[in-house]
DNA sequence: GTGAAAGCGCTAACAT
DNA sequence: ATGTTAGCGCTTTCAC
């Protein structure tokens, strides 16, 4: 059992309420009893119960973080960002992975409101009804990171999908490509996946390049779904000669199936990715990625969260950052031959 | 400003106690009651107060996690696993992502212990004196999930890393390779590193081959490092055909490496990593691997300190759980060419 | 079966 | 400058 307040209070000769003195940084207490009280603490090794403060202050400093796979490489990167800057403005961080678990999700936005965590941050962006109405009912600041759910109650930190996929198609077209391929995430309810899907026509049909439908293919933004879907592209009669993947996982899953069916990136078929993961270094070529600004992206969306939770600024629409196209290896002009 | 169990008991017209009595699912209330109890907390949309059960139960049902990097897809797994292990036991976990930095892994400790977590997963070896005196003055289970710091106080969960290491590289003897270089990772406090380096060395001496000094670098696990040395291993007049590599991260370092070097995995040089995490069915040639029961070890971490916190079942030794090779591309036999 | 009241460990008036 | 006390939201004796 751990010593209480009473313990230090009762060793150091004083009151509870002198302990409690020391213990938050106030100033009228004379510096012997600080000291007597400070030896005390650490005689004892006390540490004061942030469960009876939480009770007490009604503040749990507790924010609750939703990712859908923490084993993403895109994900684990902004949760990393996302704990260091909650970290740094003294936030602890109780972690749900629902690994795509629609279920798990409502259990633990319960305890989430259980537990009182003063903010709310999903990764996830296939809510339903129910979890929409959940959020609602909680009362509790929410912010969506990296993903925008349907509709405009939420706001979300994100980049201009549309024209990020946009740049990344008009870039792969001034590369010479006409035949672009179009790797897709799931577009059931997915704002972002909708987005970079127009972009990448508009691009196109900006061009005056027509869309060809056998070279769109929608996936789940995994590492499989891009080697099983670019699979069927590399069925049709005529190939495209560059392909753009919602994610850099299905890049690199379309890299893959590229070389496995005896082709070469981007001799070949150039790849683009979409995100920028640590994958985009560790492959071989490097993978040309559509980048997100991971990084800052966990911290601005702690940042507009804390400013709603401790000054009750509530964000009244969605925080825009900037996407950024790094070329590597992996999309080549495309060659004259033809 | 939530309801509270007050609000809930005069909605229904009855007694805090009746209402605590329905939330806790007891007998002795009588159905027309419970009916009134649950509508009422329904109507409130009311979730009981986590903080104020903990406090009067003395019992939190939180557990903290230390990890180094969560970015890595090695810690990211078994953190997985851990939170889905967690999850089923209605725990929850408090996640610090230390970074490998050690005054974070101390704060961390500190709030841990102000939040009565009930238990302490650590997958960080690198611990000193100050870290170690402060994990035993805090009286909190604490285990080592894959990795083991020196000494005998701690209780870890590993594989044995001196023979998955001793078996990997008697592989690649086995496959007729005698220059065999070595990937190690950071030797200070770190037994894993000294053991699998203990591994590696006795294979070689028990098959008559000799050990080239040379032929053994250490870095510190990233992919980064495998570059680099790898890049050493290259140098030497006389470099290997086969290397060995301490985590699946620095093998694909070594074999980003060697293709930018101009040789060709597994032709030239085979490679070995160690892990079994998620890179190896991403690279190609995809990467032969001795790989640790990653999901497995996330299970059993949870379930002996489970033991241990609800039982009081204190594991006397660690647990070693079994390693096994599992062949990809990356190695070959070596070519009698010369 | 149900309710009143004490108390979990702490903070914050309030009093001195 | 220090101490006394009420109360945060809940559970749990103990009465009834």
């Amino acid at each position: 059992m751990q010593p209480k307040i009473k313990d230090v209070a009762r060793l150091a000769g004083v009151s509870v309420t002198t302990v409690s003195r020391v213990l938050n940084g106030e100033k009228y207490v004379k510096d012997d009893l600080k000291q007597k009280v400070t030896l005390a603490i650490q005689e004892l090794g006390y540490a004061p119960s942030h469960i009876a403060r939480s009770l007490v202050r009604n503040k749990t400093n507790l924010i609750g973080v939703i990712v859908p796979d923490i084993t993403s490489s895109f994900y684990a990167t902004i949760l990393s960002s996302i704990e260091e800057a909650a970290s740094e403005n003294d936030y602890n961080l109780l972690v749900c992975n629902i690994s795509e678990n629609i279920d798990k999700e409502h259990k633990y936005l319960n305890v989430f409101q259980e537990m009182r965590v003063e903010g709310i941050i999903i990764m996830h962006e296939k809510i339903n009804e129910d979890i929409r109405n959940l959020i609602q009912k909680m009362k509790i600041p929410v912010i969506f990171s990296s993903v925008k759910p349907m509709g405009q109650e939420f706001v979300s930190v994100i980049v201009d999908d549309y024209k990020a996929a946009y740049d990344a198609t008009a870039y792969l077209i001034g590369l010479g490509h006409e035949a672009i391929g179009f790797l897709g995430g799931d577009m059931r309810d997915i704002t972002s996946g909708q987005n970079r899907y127009s972009g990448y026509r508009n691009a196109l049909t900006d061009s005056g390049i027509k869309i060809i439908h056998e070279h769109i293919r929608f996936g789940d933004y995994k590492v499989k779904s891009g080697y099983e879907q670019m699979k069927e592209l590399l069925r049709v009669k005529q190939p495209p000669t560059a392909v753009f993947a919602v994610s850099d996982d299905m890049a690199v899953g379309a890299m893959n199936c590229i070389r496995d069916n005896g082709l070469r990136v981007p001799e070949d078929i150039s790849v683009m990715g979409f995100d920028g993961s640590q994958l985009t270094e560790l492959t071989r070529p490097t993978l040309t990625s559509m980048e997100q600004p991971i990084h800052e992206m966990g911290k601005v969306t702690m940042k507009v969260l804390l400013g709603q939770v401790e000054n009750g600024d509530v964000p009244t629409s969605d925080i825009i950052l900037e996407h950024r196209l790094v070329a590597r290896e992996s999309c080549k002009a495309r060659s004259t031959s033809t």
